[in-house]
RNA sequence: GGCGCCGUGGCCAAGUGGUAAGGCAGAGGUCUGCAAAACCUCCAUCCCCGGUUCAAAUCCGGGCGGCGCCUCCA
């Protein structure tokens, strides 16, 4: 398939290097707080990746996700809250897991957490590799990555080196670096700080060691054919893994490099706490929103553009599904009927196209018309009497395809199985209303509806009977 | 200041050389006890100005506007 790749800065043909396999590394999040829905903008962006890699392309996948739990400021917050480091990212990790799972994000073979020993030990492993290929220095207990060892360092970020601000910020308190660009690999902590000592001195990992040993420790070594993340860790984080990783093994570090746009508020700004604009996928579920139409959402824009969130959006996006699922309602409810070629050439028609939007760079809004263009297209068809129960089965199965890679179907399904008021209350009103319309007392048939309405179940009257779905 | 991205109908959004997918909203119509759903019809020449080309939203140049990164960040 067809993928931007952020290193040649180029759409480039992907395929894995070894056997079918596809190696990824993607970062995931650092547990100091719940994630808010601009990072799940781009794990929604990497689920979808995860999933046309293996259900159109064809290929295995082995993606590795990690969670980042040691950091200035989980360290910050663990303090603040009066228990252990562990004890604290604990709690967002599983909050995390919580709105993964609400947002049908499928589970990655590998969730590593940076404090686990083996991480830790391979990161000083790493270290202790750079170090031997003369790319590190001491200062102050610390072990900084020096910048000028490495002649191409900035090929993915394409940062000339006068480019890079200095004095932006710099360590002037504590630490000596030789360049301001120079980082830290192992920085030496306080005392009250979390410590460990594997072989660099008793101190911490600083922030972009852990994926880069991470991955190559879990994904059987360089290169790994993505690494993935969102657009602002292209730099410093990603290109500082570069550094770390091919320092280290002399190897190119990741094949390609894929980046997800951010997610902006109304206003075309960035969520921050100081404009009190960051929202959790449980402060939109509070708000009375669906989690697939946030799905919906956040997958409905090309992932290298960045999308601009609205409340009106999730309306629009509640819409757009209720009319794909009220096509899929129809396609299982009819019965008998002939079977056409034609159905059959459309299905196949959409199938195909709907594969190649996503081959081509991930294109899933352009999928998405295929999809509803296929939904208009049966919507007549059944109108014209020209669809049968064979062709609503080939349909039906196209829509759990297209499913495998969107999916929203399958969330919402899970959604509609729990209406507001029980099945067997609703099934006995709708006979009530039979009744009442029978003996035309449609003022009492009108009654049942309404309240049916408010408690969010809608009927609707079709030539087979009364259906009613949840609004 | 350096690097980069973007600007398509009322809103959202594909398309990147051959005369504008799709979703939402809106108008009219069919159907209906009324609704709802569904269907049909209508609703853009692609920020502006030049240029290249038989042909440009799509390529080049110049504007205007928005955003990102360069500093913790998905």
């Amino acid at each position: 398939m067809r993928l931007y790749n952020t290193l040649t800065r180029q759409e480039e043909e992907f395929a894995p290097l070894r056997d079918d396999t596809v190696r990824m590394y993607t970062c995931g999040l650092t547990v100091y707080a719940r994630g808010h829905i601009g990072n799940f903008r781009t794990f929604v962006a990497l689920d979808l990746l995860r999933r046309t890699l293996r259900e159109v392309a064809g290929y295995m996948v082995r993606q590795v996700m990690n969670f980042t739990d040691v950091d200035d400021r989980t360290i910050l917050e663990s303090n603040k809250a009066g228990v252990s480091l562990r004890e604290y990212t604990d709690r967002y990790v599983a909050a995390f897991r919580e709105d993964a799972e609400a947002l049908g994000l499928e589970a990655v073979e590998e969730n590593p957490r940076a404090t686990d020993e083996d991480n830790l030990r391979s990161m000083v492993e790493m270290i202790q590799s750079l170090t031997a290929n003369g790319h590190t220095y001491e200062s102050d207990g610390s072990v900084y990555f020096k910048i000028s060892s490495l002649s191409d360092y900035g090929k993915l970020a394409h940062l000339d080196h006068e480019g890079i601000q200095p004095g932006a910020r710099i360590d002037s308190d504590r630490y000596e670096k030789d360049d301001a660009r120079d980082f830290v690999l192992w920085k030496a902590t306080s005392p009250d700080e979390p410590t460990w000592d594997f072989g660099c001195g008793p101190g911490r990992p600083g922030w972009h060691i852990e994926c880069s040993a991470m991955a190559l420790r879990l994904l059987d070594g360089a290169p790994i054919d993505i690494h993935a993340g969102g657009v602002d860790l292209v730099f410093p984080h990603h290109e500082n893994e570069i550094a770390q990783a091919e320092g280290a093994t002399k190897e190119t570090f990741s094949r390609f490099w894929v980046h997800v746009e951010h997610l902006l508020m109304d206003e075309g700004v960035k969520m921050s706490k100081s404009l009190g604009n960051v929202f959790t996928v449980q402060d939109v579920l509070d708000k009375g929103y669906r989690a697939s139409a946030l799905r919906y959402v956040l997958l409905s824009v090309h992932y290298r553009k960045q999308l601009r969130f609205n409340w009106g959006s999730l309306d629009q996006a509640e819409e757009a599904l209720k009319r794909l699922f009220g096509c899929l309602a129809r396609l299982e409810e009819l019965t008998g009927g002939e079977t056409h070629d034609e159905v059959a050439e459309r299905v196949e028609a959409a199938r195909a196209d709907f594969a190649a939007k996503l081959r081509q760079d991930l294109n899933v809004p352009g999928a998405l018309g295929v999809v509803f263009e296929l939904i208009r297209f049966v919507n007549t068809s059944i109108d014209n009497d020209e669809l049968g129960q064979g062709d609503a089965a080939e349909v039906l199965a196209a829509f759990d395809e297209f499913d495998k890679v969107l999916g929203v179907i399958s969330l919402r399904r899970a959604e509609e199985a729990q209406p507001g008021v029980p099945v067997d209350e609703i099934e006995q009103l709708i006979a009530d209303r039979k009744a009442a319309r029978a003996r035309r007392d449609f003022a009492a048939a009108d009654a049942i509806r309404d309240d049916l309405d408010a408690r969010g179940v809608a009927l609707e009257d079709t030539p087979a009977g009364t259906t009613w779905k949840r609004k």
